[in-house]
DNA sequence: GGTAGCCTACTACAAGTGTAGGCGCTTGGC
DNA sequence: GCCAAGCGCCTACACTTGTAGTAGGCTACC
């Protein structure tokens, strides 16, 4: 768990380390880029969501000959373990099981979806206990 | 899907509306009981977060004798729901079965709970199909 | 009748967030 | 040698959020 329990992430601050994850180490105008076509955000907007993440820690920077380079601090999964954890406990108040049940009683997911996700419980069975 | 996809509730505002679910119908004061005693916040800080909900449709207000009481405009379940969606999607990517996996498969959940979940999707399983 | 206590409401304020403008430097084309 | 394009950075601004101070209105009690 290197990771220390850094600030949640906003929905934008998420998407931006989606990119960085998604590509690794990226510069500025890589994650731009993506932004840019996908929600038409100026290029300066990008780069303060990107110091402003370099500064709580979600993102390194590196500097290769005269370029800067960003790449996640933090791996997504250990991200994305916070955020279920984070989920269960503002949401479901603590209870895992109460988030299973949102997910499978009710209409969020869709039936092939649900089938797999049975597949994985049967797999983590499997390979726990 | 009476809930219209309401703003996201900020920690402190999910407490309140925990609370508020909890027991029905309540007064800015019983709420503010249950905060303060959880974390010594003071009464006029629960009442600016009771109005700003009410302001944004997660409350609704009626007055009996004299007294103000609120109650929750849109269900648990309903808000769990929107909140797990909104969960994968923007962390997960829009797949369940990631959520699943890192429920499952990192240290996030107990033993015991893993059981349970594994019980219940046993059982969902029964159910549907 | 006055005063104390409780409640609601208005206002304020600092921090964080999303958004962008504009300045300055480097670099490559003409 | 000059100019445009790209890029990094600083700054700003509006909005939200968490927090609380303070004022105005009841009730109740001495």
């Amino acid at each position: 768990m290197s990771e220390d329990d850094l600030p949640p992430l906003s929905d934008v601050q998420h998407e931006i380390m989606t990119v960085v994850w998604d590509r690794g180490k990226c510069s500025a105008a890589d994650v731009w880029k993506v932004l840019e076509q996908r929600r038409g955000v100026s290029r300066n907007t990008v780069h303060t969501l990107l110091v402003r993440l370099e500064d709580k820690g979600w993102l390194t920077r590196t500097v290769a000959d005269g370029g800067v380079l960003f790449s996640a601090a933090v791996s997504r999964s250990a991200t994305q373990q916070q955020c279920v954890r984070r989920l269960i406990d503002t949401v479901f108040d603590g209870s895992a099981e109460g988030l299973v049940l949102a997910l499978l009683n009710q209409g969020t997911v869709s039936a092939e979806e649900s089938a797999r996700i049975r597949e994985l419980i049967k797999q983590a069975k499997g390979k726990k206990t």
